[in-house]
DNA sequence: TATATACGTCAACATGGCTGTCCCATCCCC
DNA sequence: GGGGATGGGACAGCCATGTTGACGTATATA
């Protein structure tokens, strides 16, 4: 080969690794969410209302400016969302105890009921995929991403967890 | 905080290690494709159009149709955005060789540029991710995020590497 | 009391999906 | 050679979900 070898850069070497994680993460990320939107077309709402419903789900009497971090979107884009969730009773909302002019989100029963159907079509899938992957993989799959999220975000994820 | 994931445990079906895949795929996905909107915003694009550019990088002389798979819309939504890409002069289209009802999709030059620049976004984001989570991690990563992907769009994304 | 914050809302707009329908060129098979 | 299947394109219109900017009100806090 008269061609001269390419500089012996790092990056180069593994650009072909990093374009596997950003297909694998784009198919991977896709499918899930296609997984869910079954449940959600009958009734007429999108993923966004499930976003929504999860996170509230996940961390009951979240404020609205906690759910706007979360979602990074817009209070208008929410404001949609949210309300028809609310007029359709999956939603409830109370006043803030120290601080009046929160507005806590909580689901109903029907919209606990609402957010377990939908992640049972995410349970399914995520389990298969971990029983697939095996369990050392789980460990890796979670601190790839982990490095993906900037700090600040890293630490709104632990609050689902540590919150209430 | 930054505190890395501990090991997944032994019962790692259990929900609340499967609510955390989901959502450190959720914001890992979010933070990672976020990366490439600035790149995109000051020449008027969009994400859709990126996703073309993408992988008609990745396999030169990709057909309509295989793109349509590949990213698993309609033709008409594909429509708008070839039709943008190409007479801006990102992509340039020949007619198929061996089926001539075929177009082939290619970057021009100034299309592997802009690809290559939005690119970069990803790599240095994936880069610090992988280096951060460790090579161990990245395999991990790979096989939970296969093991979301259904068969066939598996060989489509392994078709990414040895198509061309 | 003054200012900042939490929430809500109106109007307008962009992006990127979707459906349904119809079209043409080309390929392939009987 | 004719007919159906396939690859690609296009029109019209709709929907979900994001955006900006401006404005209003209740409440908290310095």
């Amino acid at each position: 080969m008269a061609v001269p070898s390419p500089p012996a850069s790092p990056l180069f070497l593994r650009e072909d690794e990093i374009r596997r994680g950003v297909e694998l993460l784009y198919f991977g990320y896709s499918n899930l969410t296609h997984s869910i939107d079954a449940g959600l077309a009958p009734l007429g709402l999108g993923r966004a209302h499930h976003r929504a419903l999860y996170f509230i789900s996940r961390q009951p009497d979240l404020t609205v400016s906690e759910l706007l971090k979360l979602l990074a979107i817009t209070k208008q884009s929410l404001g949609r969302v949210l309300s028809e969730l609310i007029e359709r009773g999956y939603i409830e909302t109370r006043t803030g105890t120290q601080d009046r002019r929160q507005k806590l989100l909580r689901l109903t029963t029907s919209g606990t009921a609402l957010e377990a159907e939908l992640f049972r079509a995410l349970r399914e899938r995520m389990a298969a995929a971990y029983t697939q992957a095996g369990q050392g993989s789980v460990t890796g799959f979670w601190r790839v991403l982990e490095g993906l999220i900037p700090e600040a975000d890293l630490s709104m994820v632990a609050g689902l967890r540590s919150g209430n």
